[in-house]
DNA sequence: GTCATCGATGTAAGCGCTTACATAGCTGGG
DNA sequence: CCCAGCTATGTAAGCGCTTACATCGATGAC
């Protein structure tokens, strides 16, 4: 009778455990951090009593005392696009494995908030950090770094960038698309692509289509390149715009698949042929693109692998190794069925 | 010169602050969690001192000190599937608002691994849990209520559930489906859906369609219901081998979106016309399907609005007040191109 | 049989912070 | 002019855990 508690409340604690399985709380600590270093028998005990009454080691506590919190932060802009989802979705697993915690942001693309979040995640001492992208204000860098904390930058590579990172390089990628499409004959090619202000993976897209341009002496006109938010609808409005300009173009490089997406069933949808009477190249392999029709021409992006590369990355680092970043990845041109050869405009 | 510490290594403490502002470490302390009980000078100077090392307080030590950790856990099958990506999304923006972190589990369609994820996360002291689903070990739900924190089941909305749920009547849902479809004249109608197993919101979705039918008398046949994995190849795949059957389904119900969408490919593909020669349905309203060709007839879920709610939920359990969890969300059919009335099969 | 040694356990000092309580100036009523 | 009653600040006791160090037997070499 008098054993019942009325006033569960209250967690147990490890005292309880100790009191219970007649140990010191040094014990209960130890079966649980260093068990080799106590008797079985009595650890059968500790373990046993710890089970009966639902104990577990209280993180806050312990992150204290051994000065490490066992967390993470991952910061992306949205979970929205089903790329930062996959990554994210990605270190969780591998992260989980190792008994380490995630803690998510997303940022919205608003670099105020990115920021802040940031901040919030080293008062909450994360061991290491995942950001996508490197535009972002310059103490946000500073801040993790002050901390001396291993972070590492997703979705970008660029050459020369100070960040470790893992992802691919976006101007080489686009350079890559665009001199697809020129080799296949095309000369007046469109973008449709998402805001590049405060976003470097984009504006480095850009840049590598008006690189590969530029090799043959073209250019983006004004008229063929939209610029706003990445979606289908973005993309339908975009391409009809663009085809009632005079040139119109041959052939619409978009900034990411949705873009592209909307693209296709908009030019579809006025009745243009595809890819004949325009050729459309989408990016980041997402799962519908090769469900379409005609089946989108895209970069294949792993975008678990990236995840799962970043969170490697940063275990390593947290054994105190000093990993060399990865060498970028390097996405793959998958040739579907919005492009092929330019029919020649005029003679045999 | 001396000035100059030369291992800037350990990140400041509040005692630190404290020296540099010529306080005590209440002083600071309070600073930052009650302000207005400090003269605006004295408050003045802490802020200045603190900015210029760089602290912030640490939140382990707080949690500690304040029996509260500020965090609270989103329990999840997976971000691969938008739906639940939408949700955390939500959740993690409202409660980021007000200063509280959120720990992100994705269990995989596991129930252990979500046994123990909710484990670790309640050993991280969150003091609140949103979770997806009811069917999980009940020792998942002991350990919760155990420790008397707010939770919230997502996602499913049962009637006479034990569970506080922001969610819809799965069952329901799907009723209001078949019968749309049998009111159209269907009356061999195929099924394909998620793996049901371990997975109340898609049993209670196939009951649904049971019921239905069962008000007419009808039935599924078995060569008519494929399960599996949720993805548009499933879909596809299900869809050609149901179509070899005899009698031949005229309405196809899809447990998902995505499984629709494969459907409705593959069935357009195989030359059929949709809805005239299969009319199909999906569920949950993602964005790609009101793009398809038809539009894909579904029933829209927001789901921003389920993480928002969920999150308004926990937050108002946080503050001490007891809510009474919201009447159930009712989606909405979204009637679009892959359903129209049956053509009389003969007669006029 | 004695003592050095070693392995198993206990003791206690923090980890960085919050907050109840103590204290010390002030203000202003009598 | 004194003191009750404030308010602004400081003191110190934890929060729940880990771990260096102390302690205590038991083992085995001599």
């Amino acid at each position: 009778m008098s054993e019942r508690e009325p006033k569960p409340k209250r967690p147990p604690r490890a005292v309880d455990v100790a009191a219970a399985a007649e140990v010191s709380i040094a014990t209960v600590s130890r079966v649980f951090n260093s068990p080799e270093k106590v008797a079985p028998p009595i650890r059968e005990r500790v373990l046993a009593a710890a089970k009966a009454m639902g104990w577990m080691p209280h993180a806050a506590g312990s992150a204290l005392a051994r000065r490490r919190s066992s967390i993470v932060g991952a910061v992306i802009p949205t979970l929205d696009n089903e790329v930062f989802a996959a990554q994210v979705g990605a270190m969780q697993t591998a992260f989980a494995e190792r008994g380490i915690t995630l803690l998510l942001s997303c940022f919205n693309y608003n670099q105020d908030q990115a920021r802040s979040d940031v901040q919030a995640m080293l008062a909450r001492g994360v061991e290491a950090l995942a950001i996508v992208g490197e535009s972002h204000k310059p103490d946000l860098f500073a801040d993790i770094q002050a901390r001396h904390i291993p972070y590492v930058v997703t979705y970008s590579h660029r050459p020369g960038s100070p960040h470790p990172c893992i992802g691919f390089d976006n101007r080489q990628a686009f350079r890559k698309i665009a001199r697809h499409l020129l080799d296949d004959g095309h000369e007046v090619i469109g973008v449709i692509i998402q805001p590049t202000t405060g976003n470097d993976r984009v504006a480095d897209r850009l840049d590598g289509i008006r690189d590969a341009l530029a090799e043959r002496g073209l250019g983006i006109r004004p008229q063929h390149l939209y610029e706003g938010e990445w979606s289908i609808d973005f993309g339908r409005q975009s391409v009809r715009a663009m085809l009632e300009t005079a040139p119109r173009p041959t052939a619409l490089i978009c900034g990411n698949d949705y873009l592209a997406i909307g693209a296709l069933l908009e030019a579809r949808a006025m009745g243009l042929a595809v890819p004949r009477d325009l050729a459309i190249t989408g990016f980041d392999d997402i799962a519908i693109s090769r469900q379409m029709d005609p089946p989108l021409t895209t970069m294949h992006i792993d975008n678990h692998e990236i995840g799962r590369r970043a969170a490697a990355y940063l275990l390593s680092c947290l054994q105190g190794e000093s990993p060399t970043p990865a060498p970028p990845l390097v996405p793959t041109l998958v040739l579907r069925g919005t492009t092929g050869a330019l029919a020649p405009a005029r003679g045999a």
